[in-house]
DNA sequence: CGCTTACGTAAGCATGTGCTTACAATAACG
DNA sequence: CGTTATTGTAAGCACATGCTTACGTAAGCG
């Protein structure tokens, strides 16, 4: 999941995922749409994004076609979602710890540390 | 909006999104939350998501609260709904280019290269 | 005023990342 | 078989990134 969303902050890859969104494309296709970057690029992007299952590769002779994996990005899509309805109960601990931090009652619960 | 995805990589960033979700905190009661990092480290942390708009910052005395933005992550998820949902527009002439070039019609379009 | 608290920030370092150039491997085609 | 097409991959480089240590600064307290 985590190689799911690195790989989604490159915008490259957003591009390449646009790309292979409905149809499946070959690498050299998918390669020819970007004019200022190598082909080398774009094999090692696809790589990342294979890696993190965002894409499907299937064979064709010698060529290789790439495609979305819309499923995997719903999974993704749904983490984002619980992320920030639920995960509150994590919360819960640092929750009350926080409410009596941000009253300031005591404040004399530290030793004489400031920094390392 | 690249800036945020970029952040949201970042899985200590996630829980610190996690940790303000709902209630405000001190930059400190965030560092102590986070036992194996320093919290010149979460200071800058905090930096990467204010500066991308995630976090919002109120300052309290010599406390800063921070919060989390719901709303621009609301904005994040409509855009990566957008994402899969629509952009097809500029898929079109690569579909069809795609298409040609999938069911392999003449292939004798290119000149003598191969590698840069 | 000094001292403490709470925080940011500069400097440095180790590692990750996106890119290019070069090469290697496999499949089709003659 | 040799050649061409299609792709991956190793090596290297410039730059970003996450971290630590050390220092600087503004606000409160005695």
């Amino acid at each position: 999941m985590d190689a799911a969303l690195k790989a989604l902050a490159e915008p490259r890859r957003r591009e390449i995922l646009r790309l292979v969104w409905i149809d499946e494309l070959p690498a050299t296709s998918i390669a020819e749409h970007f004019g200022d970057v190598t082909r080398s690029a774009i094999s090692q992007h696809l790589g990342v994004l294979k890696a993190a299952d965002l894409v499907s590769e299937r064979r064709d002779g010698t060529r290789r076609l790439y495609r979305a994996r819309q499923d995997e990005m719903q999974k993704l899509r749904t983490f984002l979602d619980d992320f920030w309805t639920s995960g509150l109960e994590r919360l819960r601990d640092v929750a009350e710890a926080a409410q009596r931090e941000i009253e300031r009652p005591d404040k004399g619960a530290t030793d004489g540390r400031t920094d390392p």
